[in-house]
DNA sequence: TGAACATATGAACAGCTCTTCAGATGTTGT
DNA sequence: ACAACATCTGAAGAGCTGTTCATATGTTCA
């Protein structure tokens, strides 16, 4: 597994470099991922995204009847989730229709299930 | 015991029985999941898994300096991670080198690496 | 065995987060 | 314009979390 560590004593190598970079995870970017992932680590949130990767698009009252909290919480917890581009919504009417907002949250979420397959 | 209702009419038909069950998401799985992803939403705990990403295996004195945290805080955050599956651990002479626990977490981590760069 | 080292553990405190409550904003139909 | 509805917002308190400090455990080498 020490894969990179080779590489001491050669002159640059510009793909290599690129490849690196590209690799490497900054303590900024670890940072931002955390604050991704702390916006999925929370029950509410979670089962609110599960119930969108299942129904497609949701209004606020839908949620909160699905996750079986108060509308007012379920706003709260979408109004986080919309800042942080992970659902996106939707006016029709009165009612706001919320989904996901992009293929990677889709399979972030499909993908952590796996794992907890997998676990058990 | 109104759960049952909706199967009344139609006569089962196993293979979309067994697939719609697999695509569903219960309350208890989407908290189980939550827990996950709260144990990578903290900014330590996140740079510490990257890092093990990048190195394959690092003691907790090189996850000290690679994170730039005490080693108390290292080992805190290892134990969180460990008891949940998300590394292992080998112990060699006086240190103990952990790794990321499975493939599939490392996905996880490549995989919200690319909805970052997607985002911006 | 004892000293030095690497890591683990427990308690405690500061800071953050989620929920709730009260009230505001925007929309529809009459 | 008004009432009913759907959603949003701000403030505040209870509870949780991560770090730190002090101490314990386990390992190596002399």
């Amino acid at each position: 597994m020490a894969g990179l560590d080779s590489c001491v004593v050669l002159e640059p190598d510009a793909g290599r470099v690129a490849a690196t970079r590209d690799r490497l995870v900054t303590p900024d970017e670890a940072t931002r991922l955390a604050e991704l992932f702390r916006l999925l680590g929370d029950p509410t949130r979670a089962r609110l995204l599960y119930a969108l990767l299942e129904a497609g698009e949701l209004c606020v009252c839908d949620l909160a009847d699905a996750v079986e909290v108060t509308d007012t919480a379920v706003s709260h917890a979408l109004r986080l989730l919309r800042t942080a581009g992970i659902v996106a919504s939707r006016r029709a009417g009165r009612m706001i229709y919320y989904r996901l907002a992009d293929a990677h949250v889709r399979m972030l979420l499909d993908l952590s299930r796996e794992h907890l397959k997998e676990e058990r």
